[in-house]
DNA sequence: AGGTGTGAACACTTTCACAGCA
DNA sequence: TGCTGTGAAAGTGTTCACACCT
């Protein structure tokens, strides 16, 4: 017990992905090191809030000098727990389940996807990878078998509640919910939203601002 | 020039995208009225962030009723800009690509795909739906053609900031990014990005703080 | 009574500016 | 000299509390 309670902001904890993004393709060219100014240029923000960010969890650079690149990733690392894999469920194996499946930067990233459920029980028995599809019903069994850290939830609006209260049950803390609509998060989970329709109305609100006013 | 240069913070403004979503359902179930309280407890906030996020744009509620439903619903739509139709560019038809092509919400809300680019000569030519995937080298050709408002970028990484400035300079002003990387946005256009690594990295996040502090 | 609209208080985030160290 | 680390200042967003209207 460690007192690691983090009290972070949720746009900080943003930059320090986006941080840790750039300075990885740093360590990919062997740069060595690098000022807040720079990493502030590639992640859209500025340099005091750079250091600001960091200085919150420790003093990784050198004054008059800049961060040491590889240090500062594997700290970053450290911050955002991606020192070891996560077991990810696949809830939902539709278009959206299947592209996320598919989708190689969470494998990259240490996300690796070990399970799959789907409702249709059509797919259940279905190789995808080397992952066999299991129906609905197997479902907490799957993520106490599968030992699953995180489940990402690409199930249809009316189904995801329920989904949502197994996979709680089923002691699962941490969901990715792309359906759109509002859950009852269970005690002790962590959901994040992915809706794609706020970000395409968050367009439409700024054209429509264009051509009204200038 | 009626002076619409809305300065709304971007929480109200997805907020307000959560608030038609919840009216819009009220709507289907024939309620006619709905209180601040109401709204605040369908989209994870409070009754005076509902009440404020409103102010901003008028008064629409009556006091001690609560705020009639369709006309609320009617204004915000107005705001967001949803009182049309919206012309969506897909560009990069990969795994992704055709995932957010079927993505039926999109189309639900007003915003209709009319055109899909793709690198891979192989899916020239090829349908999708009622629409037809274009090489890349006509993108500047498709996006004027079809008057498309609104650019998906569902490309690989190395590719997505030539494609963006294509798009830009072909007129486009507003863009949905998945490519996860640091974008330059050329002048005048708006970009949003969903990035899913970050909000996979902000679970790994409150996983590992869980472990380390309790 | 009941629920909105809103100024004022509060909390949180970002920016500034500069001391301090390599 | 150059760039970090950080208090203090400024700026933004959220909550409170209550006047006001129905």
């Amino acid at each position: 017990m460690t007192a690691t309670a983090r009290k972070v902001s949720d746009s900080t904890l943003r930059r320090l992905s986006l941080y840790l993004r750039y300075l990885e393709s740093l360590e990919e060219e062997g740069v060595a090191t690098v000022s807040s100014d720079l990493l502030a240029c590639h992640t859209r923000t500025t340099a005091a809030q750079v250091r600001k960010d960091l200085s919150h969890f420790g003093s990784f650079g050198k004054r008059g000098f800049g961060y040491p690149v590889s240090e500062l990733a594997r700290r970053l690392r450290g911050i955002l727990g991606l020192t070891r894999p996560y077991r990810v469920a696949l809830v939902g194996a539709g278009r959206v389940g299947s592209a996320l499946f598919a989708y190689e930067e969470f494998r990259r990233r240490g996300f690796h996807i070990v399970a799959v459920v789907d409702a249709d029980p059509r797919k259940a028995g279905r190789r995808m990878g080397d992952v066999v599809v299991r129906p609905a019903g197997e479902l907490e069994a799957v993520l106490r078998e599968e030992a699953v850290d995180i489940a990402i939830l690409a199930v249809p609006v009316p189904a995801v509640q329920e989904v949502l209260d197994r996979v709680a049950r089923a002691g699962v803390r941490a969901v990715l919910n792309f359906a759109p609509t509002e859950l009852q998060v269970p005690e002790g989970v962590t959901v994040r939203e992915v809706n794609m329709v706020v970000e395409m109305e968050g367009l439409s609100f700024v054209l429509a601002g264009e051509g009204a006013g200038g």
